[in-house]
DNA sequence: ACACGCACTTGCATTTTGCAAGCAACACTA
DNA sequence: TAGTGTTGCTTGCAAAATGCAAGTGCGTGT
């Protein structure tokens, strides 16, 4: 995984395409293919709520591994879904936040919320567009 | 897998409801639960471009292997979203359709394929609603 | 009787996940 | 200035999920 985050980085530096493997050129398996799992949702949601230090992320209560955390950060920056940044009342602490391009996930985030607060019993909304 | 599924179906028979182990009341997270990986969506989206038949999903370009093809239309089925039937010009072949409670994934997954098309470069529109 | 297509199932190697522990860097405290 | 705590990870390892190829059972056509 070292080596794999150093060459993503060179290719960024040079600034080369990561060259993504495609399944197929279909829209929703390429999107699938960035945000299709069990996490990385979640940790843009939270980032839609405001969250931005490591420690907020794994305080949720989806209750995220360390390392899956550390691993899907490393690919949310690396897929320009996300970036580091220094907060100005706390400089010295790492900290993410969503890119503009992260941001236009909303209607995909929205869409998902909206489906299961309709259609799944016991869910509560909590991603109130601060 | 064959215990668990005899299991949930001895559940449904019983007219009961599945207990689901939700990692949180979060609507995106319990959505995920059903529907967050890189094979259910694009199953889904099958249904949604009127696909029915095992050998359909299976000949779909981003080849999903069959394995996890069977157990994806097995989970789909237990969670409601789909269902077997049999169509009138082929009675003797199984057959899966989306039922409404999945028919209402339109959103969701039109906002996928929007987001796709609009940020990531090499996809096509497929999903147009027949 | 035999081949054929369809809908899976099985076995096995590889990859990903989940969990607990560890650790380096920095801030604070005594 | 030595110790303590917090933060943001990394590491090791077991368990689960995935991917691939081959195999199986069953109905159909010839």
């Amino acid at each position: 995984m070292k080596a794999k985050k150093i060459g993503a980085l060179l290719l960024r530096v040079a600034g080369m395409k990561k060259k993504q493997h495609k399944r197929s050129p279909c829209p929703v398996a390429c999107t699938l293919d960035l945000i299709g799992d069990k996490w990385t949702l979640l940790i843009i949601r939270d980032m839609f709520l405001g969250r931005c230090y490591y420690g907020d992320f794994s305080k949720s209560p989806e209750k995220i591994a360390t390392n899956i955390l550390a691993d899907r950060l490393e690919k949310l920056v690396m897929s320009g879904l996300a970036e580091k940044w220094q907060p100005n009342d706390e400089p010295n602490r790492e900290a993410y936040r969503l890119t503009s391009k992260g941001r236009t996930l909303k209607p995909v985030l929205e869409s998902i919320a909206t489906w299961g607060l309709n259609h799944i019993e016991g869910t509560e909304a909590r991603l109130k567009p601060k």
